[in-house]
DNA sequence: AGTTTCACGTGTCAAACGGACACTTTTGTT
DNA sequence: AACAAAAGTGTCCGTTTGACACGTGAAACT
């Protein structure tokens, strides 16, 4: 590039107006029977005292989805988690203390490996999914839409098993799907579909939690899950 | 809110890293045959005389849908074209001239509602979607990534019809759903399926030019898939 | 020791759907 | 009058989906 041209492009990009971009990401959890979403109680200004989806503001020398696992771990003390972008919002008064634009995630989480001191630290709480408190600016909107995601995507892929501990049974993993698209499924059918694909190792353990005869214990396998998706597979529920 | 908390968000704000934000735009037309994207050969800098999307930054009075819809305007001289997020283009290094952080969307636009006039302003020119040529910056991988988007949901979403004339025959729409799919489908299978949902208004009029038959054109009823989808129903091709 | 209880685990049938497949119709051209 | 070229139509079969009911295993209780 040539001295001249360079100017021209200082020149153009300086013109324009620079905003403050942030990230809120809404987490899922779930818990034996019911979805769950992780929210905190502001400690801070703006919004002190009211409840709100983690966030953060992005730094320069990161990208969005490095800053999205960044605020992750500072609010669970967990890396690694499940995300996935849903839309930008953008709206010039939707943060009413000054224009914000912020970009939506959701993260799936394993409430089993939860840091419950770690959660403390900023007040955060786990609410069902159904009774859902006031939440600042348009959180609530953000969290319809990671709801409305959250049921078409987990049909298509397999992102609940991100829910649930690493060894699940299979009524769990019904009861998930259940409370995730919010209707009942007949068990033989959830069965033989979930089976059908091959995907779970079945386990010599039960889980006996539930039951006195107790539940095969089964292990997601994601080696061959990745396997077969690189054939063309599918997967459906 | 009191003087105080003010003080305390203006600080906390004020710490914050802006950045720049632009968004491109992924648009795609169909033309008889084959599906096809409209770039623009940049006749400014940076990266002047270079083939690109078309694109711009966000100002401070409008989100980022309203910015999109300028920016197509600004291009095609249209306005109200389909619209769909696609995702944040936010690494560090995207653009080699400075830290732009970018808003992929992908637009549906009906080439016969083209001004060409318009569109030899900016330079802009229709490639073959298999025949796109070198672009600046991660603009080919945005292109990728709105293409399998496209696929994907014009299976599900009735989002073809935004390519087509407003009259069009079911042949016509058949080529359409092969070009973006890039697989031959049965005409009968075809037929059959998409009448079936009985969406389609046929009308008494026939279009000509690609056969001596004739084939009847037909019309998306866009009100009674409304009045169906708040009924549960689902489009599917 | 026998009985109860509770959730786990299994198979069948009918209807709907999806995919393969070939011939007739229409009309302009020669 | 024959031809060409695309439009339009129906059947059959295999697969998938959804509805549906009973036996099993193991702890708890008597």
């Amino acid at each position: 590039m040539t001295r001249e041209t360079y100017l021209t492009m200082v020149e153009y990009y300086s013109q324009q107006t620079p905003f403050l971009l942030a990230l809120d990401v809404i987490i899922f959890g779930f818990d034996e029977e019911e979805l769950k979403l992780l929210l905190i109680k502001r400690g801070f200004e703006p919004r002190k005292g009211q409840w709100s989806l983690m966030g953060g503001f992005l730094k320069e020398d990161e990208d969005m989805e490095q800053a999205a696992d960044r605020v992750l771990h500072q609010l669970t003390g967990l890396s690694g988690l499940y995300l996935e972008q849903l839309r930008l919002y953008s709206k010039p008064d939707r943060d009413s203390d000054g224009r914000v634009i912020s970009m939506a995630y959701y993260a799936l989480m394993k409430t089993d490996h939860q840091d419950s001191e770690q959660l403390e630290k900023h007040n955060a709480q786990w609410f069902k999914i159904d009774e859902i408190p006031e939440l600042v600016f348009d959180h609530r909107e953000m969290v319809n839409h990671a709801l409305a995601r959250l049921r078409r995507r987990c049909k298509t892929q397999p992102i609940g098993f991100e829910l649930l501990p690493d060894k699940f049974t299979i009524p769990q993993l019904q009861k998930l799907y259940e409370a995730i698209l919010g209707v009942e499924l007949d068990k033989r059918n959830f069965r033989k579909k979930i089976l059908s694909m091959e995907l779970l190792q079945k386990l010599e353990e039960k889980d006996k939690r539930s039951s006195r005869k107790g539940a095969f214990l089964y292990r997601f396998d994601k080696e061959k899950y990745d396997r077969l998706i690189g054939e063309g597979f599918s997967f459906a529920v």
